[in-house]
DNA sequence: CGACTGATTGAACCAGCTCAACTCATGTGG
DNA sequence: CCACATGAGTTGAGCTGGTTCAATCAGTCG
């Protein structure tokens, strides 16, 4: 309930504020969210319920089956989103990013568990005041249609991922993907940002940890990309997509 | 445009009839579809825009990247969803049965392509029409929300499927599954039907369709089910269960 | 510095794949 | 009615891509 000093990097997990229904007009990621949909008053009363929170790195936002009372949108940093085996195999089902709506669950309880990866940003929303807000508002009700479509789709793609591509397959086509994604947020570079762990992205792509690092070091012994801190250079974007299968 | 004689087993992939307003109210799957959110002049209102059709195993409904004109909704019979790769890979997405929805896409073209496994009867709609009357139906917009979001949710568990689970498990998983989705759409029964082939399978699965026969093969040996035509009967629930890893 | 945590690399192994043969229906047409 | 073809499923035998296990390397932090 306290401010949060928002340039202070807290040790505390998470700092709250409520909106004060400036904060969401300015918001650096909005375009890229379902938050596009508003304007002016509606905005304002967004971000009367929103909560701004910091959270640092390795902090579980929520876990799988437990009472799902929150969404959040994600404003900087990166989320992982999981399912677990009871023997402790992993799945990791997404990565959100900055713009990307999760916790969205007709059911009563979250489908995944999440944890920050990065030091991150959100915007929290109670699932009941959001679901009345979206009922109120077409515009809005749309675009978490189109979002969630839109999750499907990439859903499905992962499917086809994880049954059918090779090892080298996968991670290039991973590779392109996360290059994508962070063009679509104005990050677009030729340097790929990869702020989740080799394991993260080994349980994504439902490989090992060995293989994934295996593949990226052929690759960069094969000029195709370059290994830098927290991410990969592309050197060569034809052979890339020439890998994707 | 001709009237379909409904008892009738045409050896023309479609036969077609524009609804007269009659036809959804007495439909078996209505409950089990997003046509459950309607009633009275709403019914007749989505029975005007339906063409009821029939289609002959083994048809194509629409392919993956074609102009995506129409959705469908099941009556009878099971369709199968899937993406194919340039080099003839395919990976099915899923398999709809009476009562599913298939065709939905945000994107002007189809996310996949769709064909009849066994003789079917469909309802087709043009999506632009659908469309329109989501727009006017807040019951059925809530309807189709629910329905993708449940499409998610199956496409998410599939990720852990292919990529995690071992052959024997990916079988055990789908077996129950699908003895559950027949449950739900009222063919509760030990007995449950596999209209789709070990091909079909193999590739829902991220298998081979040696490995499928292998594991059903296996899975009879060890008296947990037993194969009949079409179909497989359930001999060991506990078993069957704690084969889900 | 030593103690971690994460990433990389090597070597042996194995689950599932590939290739191939065979079975078992179903259909067809002479 | 049988001969034969065709499509689906099963089974065997050997192979291999990716895993497992283990060692090493490279930062980072207290």
């Amino acid at each position: 309930m306290n401010a949060m000093h928002s340039g202070s990097r807290s040790m505390a997990a998470y700092c709250e504020a409520r909106g004060n229904g400036a904060v969401c007009a300015k918001c650096g990621v909005r375009m890229f969210s379902i938050c596009a949909a508003l304007e002016k008053d509606d905005l304002v009363r967004l971000d009367r319920l929103a909560r701004h929170i910091s959270v640092a790195a390795k902090t579980p936002l929520f876990e799988q089956g437990q009472q799902a009372n929150n969404v959040y949108n994600v404003v900087s940093g990166t989320v992982r989103l999981f399912k677990l085996l009871s023997d402790g195999r992993r799945q990791i089902v997404g990565f959100a990013l900055p713009g990307d709506f999760l916790g969205l669950s007709l059911s009563e309880t979250y489908a995944y568990g999440a944890e920050v990866i990065d030091d991150a940003k959100l915007c929290q929303f109670e699932r009941d005041e959001m679901a009345q807000f979206a009922e109120d508002n077409r515009d809005l009700l749309h675009r978490l249609y189109e979002f969630i479509s839109h999750e499907l789709t990439i859903a499905q793609d992962q499917m086809v991922i994880l049954g059918r591509l090779h090892a080298e397959e996968r991670v290039a086509v991973f590779l392109l993907n996360m290059h994508e994604r962070f063009a679509r947020i104005g990050r677009k570079s030729v340097t790929i940002p990869l702020p989740m762990l080799r394991a993260d992205i080994a349980d994504y792509l439902g490989l090992t940890v060995e293989t994934v690092s295996r593949t990226i070091s052929r690759m960069a012994r094969e000029k195709i990309i370059l290994v830098v801190p927290d991410g990969v250079r592309i050197l060569d974007m034809e052979k890339l997509k020439a890998q994707c299968g």
